[in-house]
DNA sequence: TATCATTTTTACCGTTTGGTCAAATCTCTT
DNA sequence: AAGAGATTTGACCAAACGGTAAAAATGATA
């Protein structure tokens, strides 16, 4: 199983890409999103990509040489967009305001990246053949970097007492979850296809519980 | 798209079950929990459930007739054990004693049965081609029901005020993520394989997030 | 407008896929 | 031990799969 790396377009390694070329790999790319986080890397096809980017399946292999190769560009693009709302999180803002502008990050994410996220989700689901390095390199990196944060606000009584990456762990379900599972939250609260209302109930449920004391504090009750 | 409704064994209709044909529907489905988990419904092939249950192609044809009745099979087996803790779910319990012991047994449940967990996660990713109705008539009523329990609660000044059925998208989120993210979960860790030595610190965590008080309250911080 | 590189298409290849069929084998009962 | 029913197998099929080769069409440039 081939593993993200140093990647490498397929039309002329170096010279600079065409018009055509910039266009058509965008459609390839945009229409591949579709399918592979629908079905995942096994599930989806090279004909069902070539048919929803209104490409022929050659004139596809012409700008990507294998399935796997539009896969790991998708991945590779991702990867970024994924890490970009933890690399933010400041140790010098209040707790709550950074946990807090953290999930209104990552939320906003699934919002408007919801089938990136359900590609990623498909990744790990299938146990992260493509991605595995990333996971314990780059992803372990940056949440020690930013666990060790949290640890520093709990040691100062600014946070609860917590295994910060649980807590990660806690915020990146939750928030993904409405990307992932966004049929299940629909035919649960009897929304249409497409509507994505729920992301504002969403935002005010998850700072009661992240945030806020869901239970109220010790009583008789 | 073929929904789940009464289903219907393949060899004879009626008569009860010989001793070879239940260990055998018992592999099979054993085997194509483990494929169809991984890959998902479009991903999985006979061939390799097949080959996993240890048993020719065309013999498994002879217990279920189709890739897609298999599949069915595993959903309706599903569903019963997903809904199972939510029922449990009582009004007259205290709202913090009821919260924790039904993450507790979404949690257990996760550890339990992961590859259900993501057999699901699966089928909700494709956009739930087979439960759609499952979603929008049983799973919806008995949340709605939930939903009026934690509703009672919120007027009675027991539990903050909240959108319960995001509370449930909350509870589900976290619990199964330790599921259907295993593999990130223990790459960040940096855990092995078969770890699963995480659930213990799972349980504390969410314990503390949906019972606790994760920020502390309202100071000058 | 002639030229050359880029882009697209047509026709195809070997393999894998879901599934069928009839014959062979096994198991259970008598 | 024989017969009937249940089970298993090997040979096969059409369609879908990922991918290739070469020719045809198009685009850019001089």
């Amino acid at each position: 199983m081939t593993e993200i790396s140093a990647s490498s377009e397929s039309p002329n390694e170096k010279r600079s890409k065409t018009r055509i070329q910039r266009e058509n790999e965008t459609r390839i790319l945009l229409a591949a999103l579709e399918v592979f986080s629908e079905n995942g890397f096994r599930g989806a096809t090279l004909d069902r990509i070539a048919a929803t980017a209104k490409m022929s399946k050659p004139n596809l292999l012409y700008y990507f040489k294998s399935k796997e190769e539009i896969h790991v560009a998708l991945l590779t693009d991702l990867l970024d967009v994924w890490l970009a709302p933890l690399r933010e999180i400041s140790p010098h803002g209040k707790p709550a305001d950074e946990i807090g502008s953290y999930i209104r990050r990552k939320l906003e994410s699934s919002r408007q990246f919801p089938r990136e996220s359900r590609l990623f989700a498909n990744e790990m689901l299938a146990g992260a053949p493509h991605i595995g390095d990333f996971l314990q390199s780059e992803l372990k990196q940056l949440v020690d970097e930013k666990a060790a944060i949290f640890q520093g606000w709990i040691d100062e009584g600014r946070l609860a007492p917590c295994d910060p990456r649980h807590l990660l762990f806690a915020i990146w379900s939750t928030t993904q979850h409405y990307a992932d599972f966004s049929v299940q939250v629909r035919h649960v609260l009897g929304l249409q296809q497409g509507d994505v209302s729920y992301y504002e109930e969403a935002a005010s449920m998850l700072e009661t519980l992240f945030l806020g004391r869901l239970v109220p504090p010790v009583s008789t009750d």
